[in-house]
DNA sequence: AACTATTTATAAGA
DNA sequence: TTCTTATAAATAGTT
């Protein structure tokens, strides 16, 4: 699109390469967005320079999009016959008993001492856990306890 | 681009919509596949569509761009104050009851018929909805009494 | 799936 | 970078 057309490969010019990095990343973060709306899907788009420098667009949650992209694509192989077997269930199971009991470390660790006093880092942590899956009860239970403010 | 313009909100019609979805997708793939070779960048692009089905393009790696991502960007410019304020917390908690609430309509079903019966996609649905999150003991509960085999 | 009329994206130039 | 403009590409609506 332009004056010219252009061949598929690495524009050698540093300048001109970089003047369409720029204009490139924007169409693709503007497509990103637009196929989101237009369609309903959720997209996660993430960039980075050759410089190093980082770009993203996601519809809804990055991590969020990220998870899902390591439960439904991550696993492949996992064929129809044997996402019937009992192993492979129980596989499921165990999973989930680690993130439990990750989750239940990181309640007690927060119902421990006052979430004011955490780090960011940490903050992060415990949010993904919650989205990852949690006892409802159990999180009200510290939230009514009144241990977030 | 096209025989009209579009407005950016959700296409209505389910078969335009589908059909953009279609042409848009393979669109931004392209762009990303071009993106990365033209300007020598690392792109990863995560796309599900409404009815839950993935595609993606990774110029390197899927997993080494995510693992770049959350090194240099992941833990970076979220706002360290909201997240520790109650109204943040309440938003968590919503969000898990949503979840909670549809993954109790997807085991009342699950326990309301043989597993073996169930397609593929009812599968990756179900194993969706366990690795979100679920109280351990009810889907032991299902294990045991024998439905899955 | 093809076909085109149009809209968009963007390459090159200033 | 930013703006302009000619042209290549993408795609909306149609067949």
């Amino acid at each position: 699109m332009g004056r010219g057309k252009v061949d598929l490969k690495r524009i050698e010019n540093p300048t001109s390469r970089h003047v369409t990095f720029s204009k490139r990343r924007n169409g693709i973060l503007k497509k990103a967005f637009e196929l989101s709306i237009l369609c309903d899907a959720e997209v996660c788009l993430l960039v980075f320079s050759a410089t190093g420098k980082a770009y993203q667009f996601a519809s809804h949650d990055t991590d969020r999009t990220i998870a899902r992209y390591r439960r439904e694509v991550g696993l492949l192989g996992s064929n129809d016959q044997y996402c019937r077997t009992m192993e492979f269930w129980r596989n499921e199971i165990e999973e989930l008993e680690r993130t439990i009991a990750t989750m239940e470390t990181g309640l007690k660790h927060l119902c421990g001492e006052d979430i004011s006093t955490l780090g960011m880092k940490e903050l992060k942590q415990l949010e993904r856990q919650l989205k990852t899956g949690v006892e409802p009860s159990a999180l009200r239970r510290v939230v009514d306890d009144g241990i977030l403010h």
